[in-house]
DNA sequence: ATCTTGACTTGGACTAAGTCCAATGTAGGA
DNA sequence: TCCTACATTGGACTTAGTCCAAGTCAAGAT
């Protein structure tokens, strides 16, 4: 993690206190917290800190790549920090947990060129949606 | 598209002016329209209907299944009317247009067991990004 | 043809998620 | 230590969507 703030630092960021807490709530478990959550997180650590900022914070860390926004269920959008690994997501679609998964094979390969209508493709987002254990244990 | 109307009637829809102004926006060109879109082209053939039955009605044929709902940048959801024919959406970064292609493959063979979690995997959504032939062009 | 009734529609208030902005604060270079 | 350009703040605003009580109407029953 500290990595992640030396890599910020060299790109120009400041690194202020409430980036810095942000940084530290993404960095924790690998899980796939909303705007809000980071927020109520990173207020635990720094009570102070406005929503705008977390809003601020996050769209910045999306724009330089070192985190990914992912929209699976049209709700709030949820902000994955495992931005440097490329994988996909496997969501239930009882609890909303989402895993990533890492699927075999060139993704893109399965869109042939007369399927692609002139577009120049650049990447490919998959969403595996099914019953995760646990739902289906208590169904 | 009357036989979308029959398929409903069957299936014990009361057959309303507002439904089948809704049904008819859909059913023309192969567009991806947001809620909203919706509600404007629907009030064109009967001014007086509200934004919280074309919501209703949305959602019913979503449902249904006779609709899909994509969701592909984060912001409104869009209905998607081709519904009884698998496919996958290409979208270009730039402008938002969305595509439909067909991939070639079982896209979920692509997720070996290993990767599964113990999940039911049942279905798989592709979004492929790039840049359409007009972005392109006036880059 | 009319009645009846439960399903449908309405508009407006409400919520959730996110953006914007002018005023204020501060990191880090000089 | 001072300066200033960059960052933060909180509150107003916007967008997308949901909810609800009251009124309306499609279609089966008579």
């Amino acid at each position: 993690m500290s990595d992640l703030l030396e890599r910020l630092r060299g790109r120009g960021w400041r690194l202020t206190a409430q980036r810095r807490v942000v940084a530290e709530v993404l960095d924790g478990d690998h899980v796939h917290y909303t705007a809000d959550e980071v927020h109520a997180r990173a207020a635990e650590l720094l009570p102070e800190i406005s929503r705008a900022t977390v809003y601020n914070t996050l769209g910045e860390l999306v724009s330089l790549g070192e985190v990914l926004e992912v929209s699976t269920d049209g709700r709030a959008k949820r902000y994955d920090p495992n931005a440097h690994h490329a994988h996909q997501h496997l969501v239930c679609s009882r609890c909303g947990t989402i895993r990533d998964v890492h699927p075999a094979g060139d993704l893109l390969a399965g869109l042939p060129a007369g399927e692609r209508f002139g577009f120049t493709v650049s990447a490919v987002e998959v969403t595996y949606r099914g019953i995760c254990p646990g739902c289906a244990a208590t169904a």
